[in-house]
Order: structure tokens, then sequence, then C-alpha cells
DNA sequence: GCCGTTCGTCGAAGCGCTTCGACGCTGACA
DNA sequence: TGTCAGCGTCGAAGCGCTTCGACGAACGGC
């Protein structure tokens, strides 16, 4: 193994000289750098991370904690974590992984023992019980979701209430007056997950503005819930004839059952998707959709906790951030205005 | 923050003491340990991971390679990552999260700097260049997946080529001559990802010896795509009545496209995925299915690393394994004798 | 009753890095 | 010409933990 002390020697500097010349916190002169960078690459010096983190009191890591539910969309997810460990790099952080199933103690264990110097935290609930861990114990942390009171954290999730008031609006827009929103599992309405409820209650908002009449129905995803959902939708109301579907699994055997049951999209449906573009495109028709971009999601939760944790380095109290992302409605191909009705 | 020494101040001991106690490599006197361990839960103290992975040179952390390509079956893969990070606590480890667009040179680094003490590769290709980084560097690792020189390393992975003879004896057995293998786009097996190819080849080799005709198609697996291929296959062979397919995205479009050209699943075509489980029951009709357990991949790799670790850490050479797991066929309503020749 | 063990504990020496204070130099300014 | 402010470098003191060797006490065997 090859140390600080071996570079030092080889390039005839001390190791302090070395290790200003690395780190840049102070200046040295360009013959000495360039010899001492010279000596790091012949020798292949890797800075040993334990003695890096002793010393300094960080551990140029953080944790990533991600959600084991079965109803959140894998894939949107996963998109979220790339994109955190990308951005972790672009700082010279590395990503742990952590999941829920050690609890707020997890959290509370990461920070601890200073394996992590601050959390992002994924899927928050709106009583989310790392979040208390979090204000007691003062870690850095950044939330991709909102928790009901956001003092005292940063915060960064998409405006699902916004979303879903697109969604009102565009089918209003298109003569739709009999609506069905057709939302995840009931379970995830229990554990009161923010962004469920944040979509249905912006909807219920503007629909009712709108004047739009509405169902909302939870569904499973599977092939089978769905039918019994659709089926269940079109005998309380059989006029429905716009849809809102906020549950990815959802949207394949929606669009098949539609077929089956001789409504063609858009001429006698209109469907409208809460989900990322590309799936939306993927599907025949394409999905008129309401999304945001997943990516800068986690991009912004990185900005967040690397500034709280500058913060707390520097002895000062970190500045509260909440940053609701914007939805975008792209129109594509499964929606059209209202059938004339008869 | 409490220190090992505050610990030891705390409970009258020396802070070696301590660490004995707390690690159990000499043994301690109970009244003692238990004066500790009370020390411990009162100051709320917590080991310095950066100290610790210092001085005992271990930082108990494993890097978890994730891929990146859109081709890969994105629950699958978190479904391994998950179960790898349950798995690594309850050896006292943590996961780093890696993605492959550092290349070869992040599993270097999360090495050399001693981040991580072992190393698990997803994705595995046949020719894969973080391989010969490995060997090159003895660092401890497992793959999940198979490389096509598999010496000095551990390697654990689905048996894939059963799975595909699995395939052309079911359907050999039920009557089935001509079968149309849907698989992944054709960037995998350009790719050489291990799973696609074996599959293909023990499909291959079984599907000759029981006399199958059979034509292998990749597919990109969106709508278009897969009814794209589907009507070549048809055009091709008319008489095709088997479908194997190895692309999840594909098995949702293939079943509805089958519906609307008027063959019945199982009656009129028999289709049997190479897929998990749930993904198998949630389609409709609920799909005869190839596949084995995801989790106890994710298990084994860990299991396997940790070896390789004590193993190294011991100065003995590793020891390797080479782990195939058997793959079961579950008969669900997809599959059917194949209808009479007419 | 003496020796050799084993048990339980202590002290000290690092692990490889960061960082603080100090110090010699050079150059600008009065 | 003397003074003072950087600049560039060095030495040393830790960061909190593990681990090695040592040592006293208790104990069994002859």
């Amino acid at each position: 193994m090859v140390t600080l002390a071996d570079v030092a020697r080889h390039a005839g500097v001390s190791s302090s000289t070395v290790s200003y010349a690395l780190s840049g916190k102070r200046p040295i002169a360009d013959r000495t750098r360039t010899r001492i960078e010279q000596a790091v690459t012949e020798l292949g010096y890797h800075p040993n991370a334990g003695a890096r983190a002793l010393a300094g009191r960080r551990s140029h890591v953080i944790a990533l904690v991600v959600p084991l539910h079965p109803e959140v969309h894998v894939p949107t997810m996963m998109e979220i974590a790339i994109a955190v460990t990308v951005a972790a790099r672009e700082h010279g952080y590395d990503v742990l992984l952590l999941t829920n199933n050690e609890g707020p103690e997890g959290v509370r264990r990461v920070a601890a023992t200073g394996l992590a110097d601050g959390v992002i935290l994924m899927d928050v609930r709106l009583d989310d019980d790392r979040v208390p861990v979090l204000r007691a114990e003062q870690i850095p942390a950044a939330l991709i979701g909102l928790p009901d009171d956001p003092t005292g954290l940063s915060c960064a999730d998409h405006d699902f209430a916004t979303a879903g008031a697109l969604c009102a609006d565009h089918l209003a827009d298109l003569g739709h007056r009999d609506i069905a929103f057709i939302g995840y599992s009931s379970g995830v309405y229990r554990r009161h997950a923010g962004y469920a409820e944040r979509t249905l209650n912006g909807f219920r908002a503007r629909a009712e503005r709108r004047d739009l009449r509405f169902l909302h129905r939870p569904c499973e995803g599977s092939y089978e819930s769905t039918a019994g959902t659709l089926a269940r939708i079109l005998a309380d109301r059989p006029e429905t004839t716009g849809f809102v579907v906020q549950n990815e699994a959802a949207i394949g055997p929606l669009l098949t059952l539609l077929r089956a049951s001789g409504r063609t999209v858009p001429e006698d449906a209109s469907v409208i998707a809460v989900c990322p573009d590309p799936m939306a495109e993927q599907h025949s028709p394409r999905l008129t959709s309401v999304t945001g971009p997943q990516k800068d999601l986690g991009q912004v939760a990185v900005e967040q906790v690397m500034a709280r944790i500058a913060a707390t380095a520097a002895g000062d109290r970190p500045e509260d951030r909440l940053l609701l992302m914007p939805p975008e409605l792209v129109v594509r191909e499964s929606t059209a205005a209202a059938p004339r009705r008869t």
C-alpha cells in the first residue's frame, strides 16, 4: 500500500506539503505541485478513505435510504438513485445504500458512526418516523418527498398537487364532465404517501372548480384488480369518459380493458397518466401524461445535502429549502374531445 | 461525540478492555463486560467508522456495482440489490452503491482507497472489462453473472441454459413443433450479456434434440416493436404455436397482440416466459414461467465476497466458487397441448 | 511449594491522514 | 535600509480505534 509519506519521500517534500498540494487548501508552488503529482501517478497513490475520514472528520459518503414497499414504482426510484450517485460523485462523494428495514435506527447508525456525512430519504411519508431522528441528531439531510412539517429540513419533490390540477384542467378543457381517477392501492393512501394524497387533492380541488364529477378508485394494478376497478367505475358512472391514472402498473391493463369493452382511446374515452415520459411513450396509443423530471430530483437532493453538510461543518445553522418541481403536461394520442352525449 | 475512551473512563477500565469487550476478540470477565455494556448504552456510544477502518484495516463496506443499461429489467436488479444490502447487514457490512459510468476505474478506486473491502458486480458480460481489474488488484469480489473465464473468481447466477432447455422440453412435451423465441433487443446479444446468450443456447440445443423448428427474434419490448416482431414471425412461420419470451417488457404487448390477432392463449398458442414469478402471476392468463429466486442470488453473492474478504485478510488464497442456481418451471395457464394441425 | 498455564486487564504503539502554528524568504513600501 | 506582509514549506500533534506484548492473579499438576 502506498501512503502519503511514500509520495512525500519520493517527491522530496514533507507529507503535509503533499496533503496541501492534493487538497489545495494552501498555496503550493507550481514546481512542487507538479513534482508531487508525478510522484502520485508513478507510485499509484490512492489516499486511504478511513484515515481521511478520521483526520478530516468527513467520510465523503452520503447515505441513500430506499423504500421497500412493493407499491413504489421501482424504475422511477432507481432512476433517482442513479442520479443521486452520479451527482454525488461530482462532489467527490460516494453513496451508501440503506434499506428501510432497519427503520429510523439505520439512519441514526450511519450518522452516529460517521459512516455517512449526510442522508437522503426517499419515499417520505407525511408522518415519517425518520424525520424526528434527523431533527434530534441534527443530521444533514435532504428528503425526496414532503413530510407534514418540513421545518428544519430540506425537501424536494414534484409538485403533485399541480400535476393533479393539470389533469383536471386538460380533461375539462376537452369537454369531459365525468372523470375517474384510478390511483395506487389503498395501502398507499393509508400509509399517507405524500405523492398520492397531494395528486388527489390537487385534482379534486381543480375538478370541483371546473364542475367535474369524479370518482376516485384505488387499484392494486394487476390485470384482475384493474378489471374489477374499471367494471365498478362503469357500473357506478356509465357516463364516464375521462380517466386519470396514477398507477404505473394499471396503465397497460386499463388500455387493454377499455379496448376489450369496445371503447376506443381517445375517441370514446380519454386517458391521461401521471407517469414518467418514457413509460407514456411506450404504450399504444401513446399517452398524454403529466410528470416532472426524476433525474433533477436526485440532483437537487444531492445539492441540498451538500449545502447542509457544508453549513454544519462551518458551524452555521443550515438553511431550510423546499423545492417543488413544476410538472409538465405533454399531450399525446390518448386524449381528445369528449364524445357527444347521446 | 462519545469515544471509546469516554466509555472506558465511565466504566473504570482501560480503552483496550472496552475494545476487546465489544469485539469479543479476547475473553473479558462477565462483570466487567456488563459494566462496559451499561456505559455504552448510558453514554450512547457509537464506534467511529473511520477510526475503525483505519486501525482495523477493514471498512466493513462492500461495493455493489449496478448496471445502467436501459435493457436490464430494473425491478429484478433492485430485488437483488436489496437482498444484498440486507444480507450484508447480517455480516455487519454496509453497501456502497456504484454505477457503471465510472467504468472499471470505479471498482479500482473504491478498493484502492479502502472505501470498500470487496465488490459485487451485477450484469456481468462475457468479456467484462472490470474482471481484469479485479484479478490484477486481487480485489475480493463476487460476480452475479458469468464471464467467459471465471478462474480466480467467485460467481453466482441462474442456470439460464437449463432454463432455456426447460422451455423447449415443456413445449415439446405438449406437442408443439414450431416455436418462436422472443428475446431481448439485439443490443443485449451484441453486448454478450451472458444470461441472454446462455438461455438461447440452452434452448437451441434442447430444441434441436427434440426436433423442434424454431425462430429466434430479438425484440425491443415496446408495443410497436413487439407487434412488428410478432407479425414477422407469423409471416415467416405461420404454423408457429409456441412462444418463449425472455423479455419482461414484451410479455404484455405479446399477449395483447395474440388476442388481437384472434389467437386464444393457450388454446391456439402457448406462451412460456423466462421471468420472475410475481410478474408471471400478474398477467392474464397467468403465465407458465421459468425462473430462479433473485433473493438467493444476492445472498449467495454476499456469502461469496465475505468468504473472499476473510481469506484475503487471513493471507490465504481465496477459493473460487461457481454457483449456478437451478431454475424451476411453473406451469400456469398460458401453455396447453398444441392445437391439431389443419 | 514450585512451575507452567490460562484468564483478565493494561499501556503503548501505531493505522494514514489533516491541520495548526511556526519559520525562512522574497518583495513592496516607507 | 528597515519593516511588514504574504507565500511556500515543514514538523508535530492529534483523529478514535485495534492490537500486541506484558503482567499480576488464580489454579492445577507433580
